[in-house]
DNA sequence: CAAACGATTTTCT
DNA sequence: GAAAATCGTTTGG
């Protein structure tokens, strides 16, 4: 089923981090349908995390998606190159997300080669924040789009992971955020081969 | 208006 | 293992 609006409202960003391990992104663009498990998960706390970009209660044109009412997107673009996927939290004005790093491919995965350029299905096509997006066609004209919606949406397909199969660690890449970069934001699912390799780990 | 910089990935050595 | 690719957002003049 799809989840509803008031999954997305609840004020824990690290319990809804935790929570959407093992739920479906399913994309719809252009008629194609492409769907993921998502396997990996990082929160960011809003005001108070040095690493989100909305720290310090921090309102820009780009960041202002991220004070919206949970249950919608946040797309942005990193390194000038890759689109990274991020679902807003909590009530508006709380600018709480949970970026989705990477998933387990399930349906159309042709199609998922195709945007990512590969011949053949290996953990690299969705493993990581930026190749995940690519290859559910997710860019960042789609930031503000609703996850209830024909486009994009989160399912929870009946599975279950217990919390001794999720790992916690460190967030990847936001050595610049201080003591935040020490948090226990990350979240994955133990033993998973679809699960970033980046550095870090 | 100009400049610096990333919540990364790929490729080359 | 190291470095390049690449551009919107943010910040400073």
């Amino acid at each position: 089923m799809v989840l509803p609006r008031s999954y997305y409202l609840n004020d824990d960003v690290l319990a809804i981090a935790r929570s959407l391990l093992g739920k479906v992104i399913i994309t719809t663009f252009d008629g194609k349908t492409t769907s993921v498990m998502i396997t990996e998960t990082e929160a960011y706390a809003g005001v108070a995390d040095r690493a989100s970009h909305a720290y310090g209660n921090r309102r820009t044109a780009r960041t202002e998606v991220m004070f919206a009412e949970g249950g919608v997107a946040y797309v942005y673009l990193c390194y000038g190159i890759h689109h990274l996927f991020n679902v807003v939290t909590n009530a508006a004005d709380i600018p709480h997300a949970v970026l989705i790093r990477a998933g387990e491919p399930l349906e159309g995965i042709d199609h998922m080669l195709l945007r990512r350029k590969k011949a053949t299905l290996t953990p690299t096509l969705t493993s990581g924040p930026g190749a995940l997006s690519a290859a559910l066609g997710i860019r960042t004209i789609h930031t503000g789009v609703s996850l209830n919606g024909d486009s994009i949406s989160i399912h929870d397909m009946g599975t279950n992971i217990s919390p001794a199969q999720i790992v916690a660690a460190t967030r990847i890449g936001v050595a610049y955020a201080g003591a935040d970069a020490l948090l226990p934001y990350r979240f994955y699912i133990a033993g998973n081969r679809f699960v970033s390799k980046a550095k870090g780990l």
